[in-house]
DNA sequence: GGCCGGTGAGTAACCAGTTTCTAACATCGC
DNA sequence: GCGATGTTAGAAACTGGTTACTCACCGGCC
């Protein structure tokens, strides 16, 4: 069994050869061409003021010798690494990776690097990793929905420049780019109890994630509802498992906590013959891709999430910068009618 | 407008302010523990033979500096990163997903830090990312459908250690994890001719797809079977828009390239009120978890996609332990029938 | 008591770049 | 023709760590 499979942390040791098979150096280019490292370095860099002659011999040597700069040298002397990081507690959550892609896409077009880390929704391991992927990078994007505000504030400067998704944290010097999801659920219990629903079931997400608890509080604030809080999760089977509990709870509509879970009801349900949205109605939350292939499609709320990803960025390329980051940004979801979704029963 | 707007590739400038905010260096803990930098080094690396006394002292002063080592000087001093790179085409796609993820947890167990890098499909694209992430890494993981043999086998030892996933090169020096696509086409086709389906349509996945034309080829290496190609794509809109061609080429069932083209013309024809397995049978590829819960259930071929990633991780830390590498792997897929196949109507 | 071996810590070299400073040289104006 | 100015390229300092080498010191043994 290798050190890996047992999962240890083999600390960095150091260089096991010699070096790098004869990886050429800025040195060696600069003997090669018979000119100082400064002047490679300026070639390299695009200065202006090298003669144009002793630039072409220093190109001309750099491609003989395939010598490429080294990036941990360059990091070290510049100060910068090229690089921004990505910390989510979930990978398989679709609504990260439309985060991921949009980062991955914005800083791929900047010339930057991204660095991925995944925390396993553990709060005191989104911390730490979140510092370690700040030190081998320039920025840091989070999405955290577990650690709580204090833990944020506390390490806000040691992680500057941040940018926060999905999460607001009061009184953190950070641009957070969030979804108001008091309106979202207040947009589908309005659609809902206009169809005639009064008795609703939240199918709960995880228990700790701020999103969840923003959702719930927003459904028990409504007035004159009958509400039926069942345990659920994130997932497809978390959904897929709850359909019983549904159905026993009387409840005319089942709010999702998100699309999948609700998906995952959708399943159940017609695993168990109950006609939807004839007898239950489904509702999910953040539109996912697969929210409209489902059957029926999903009536769901939309957030603009490939929109995070992006804006994200600019707002970390802004702090970069020493620019501003801006303002916090709550973003307005909208609810999307589609088939899940149909006048209670009477 | 913003430069990240404009999508440019500023370059990597020199550090702005005179230095990141007084961060303490190891000289500055040195001074204040009243050591050298070199006792200080060892300290931090956990080298035993340090007075118990100094350590502490030095430990003390790290703390009290708020001392982190440089990553970016370590890495130029030890020539070791801490990172391994994962290259791949379309971040969207589930498959690549689960590499990710597989890949993200390996190395975070292991206490190495994940470089994703997105090629967008773009086989030239391709190339220069997994150089340039290469170079901010010890290792690569490349999922390249699109890169020709050649200009993979140029860049080998420029890229190692390297480990292709859902990928073979012939002659290329790298442990390559893929799918034996043939062997899980022909499981598909004997499961459907075995229902008595004689005129096959294959959906087909994006032009210049590896994975595409094995799987293409294999069932036009099929004898006796009426196979119509028609166009598809990766993607649920592929697979949704091609619904009414699948019905109109008169087959009674249709192959998709992967589950997400199948799906979506699972959605199509319930649109069309076309009866599936009824009228017509839909299969998959992949085995995504959405695979589950489409209406009916998918049956597909289900290739072990979080095992792609632990192996990757596997093989990529023995070459970066200078180990071999090991053979290369051909997974051999497994039909999974569910409910979208059924009799071909008399 | 002197010699030897082992241990612990400091000195200095090294990783591979970038950048400031400086000196040489060319150009321009007077 | 000479001083002022500007440009170019090199020398050297700097980024912040790690580690080979060295040396002082201590204890044990003869």
């Amino acid at each position: 069994m290798s050190a890996a499979e047992r999962g240890e942390q083999a600390p960095l040791t150091g260089r096991r050869g010699p070096r790098p098979a004869g990886q050429a150096t800025i040195s060696r280019v600069a003997e090669a061409a018979g000119v100082s490292r400064a002047t490679v370095s300026r070639v390299m860099n695009g200065s202006t003021s090298v003669n144009p002659e002793l630039a072409a011999r220093v190109r001309a040597a750099a491609l003989e010798l395939d010598y490429e700069p080294s990036a941990a040298a360059r990091r070290l002397a510049l100060g910068l690494t090229g690089t921004v990081a990505l910390v989510v507690p979930d990978l398989s959550n679709p609504l990260f990776q439309s985060v991921l892609r949009g980062l991955s896409r914005a800083a791929g077009q900047a010339g930057r690097q991204l660095l991925v880390a995944e925390s396993d929704e553990d709060p005191e391991e989104e911390v730490i990793l979140a510092l370690e992927a700040r030190r081998n990078a320039d920025g840091l994007v989070l999405a955290s929905p577990r650690a709580t505000d204090e833990r944020l504030r506390a390490l806000g400067d040691r992680l500057a420049p941040l940018v926060l998704v999905y999460r607001e944290v009061p009184g953190l010097d950070a641009p957070s780019l969030s979804i108001d999801n008091a309106a979202g659920i207040a947009q589908v219990v309005t659609h809902l109890t206009g169809l005639g629903h009064r008795h609703l079931a939240y199918l709960a997400g995880p228990p700790g994630s701020a999103g969840n608890a923003e959702r719930l509080a927003a459904l028990r604030a409504i007035p004159d509802l009958d509400l039926t809080v069942l345990p659920g999760g994130s997932m497809f089977e978390h959904g897929h498992a709850a359909a019983g509990a549904v159905v026993e709870c009387g409840a005319g509509a089942v709010v999702g906590f998100n699309d999948m879970v609700a998906s995952g009801v959708l399943t159940g349900l017609r695993e168990l013959g109950v006609p939807v949205p004839g007898r239950v109605s489904v509702t999910g939350f953040d539109d996912i891709p697969f929210a409209r292939y489902t059957t029926p499609p999903l009536t769901t709320v939309s957030i603009p999430q490939g929109e995070l990803g992006r804006r994200a960025w600019e707002r970390l390329w802004s702090l970069m910068n020493g620019e501003d980051g801006g303002y916090n940004v709550r973003y307005q979801p909208r609810l999307l009618v589609r088939g899940s979704t149909g006048p209670a029963p009477s």
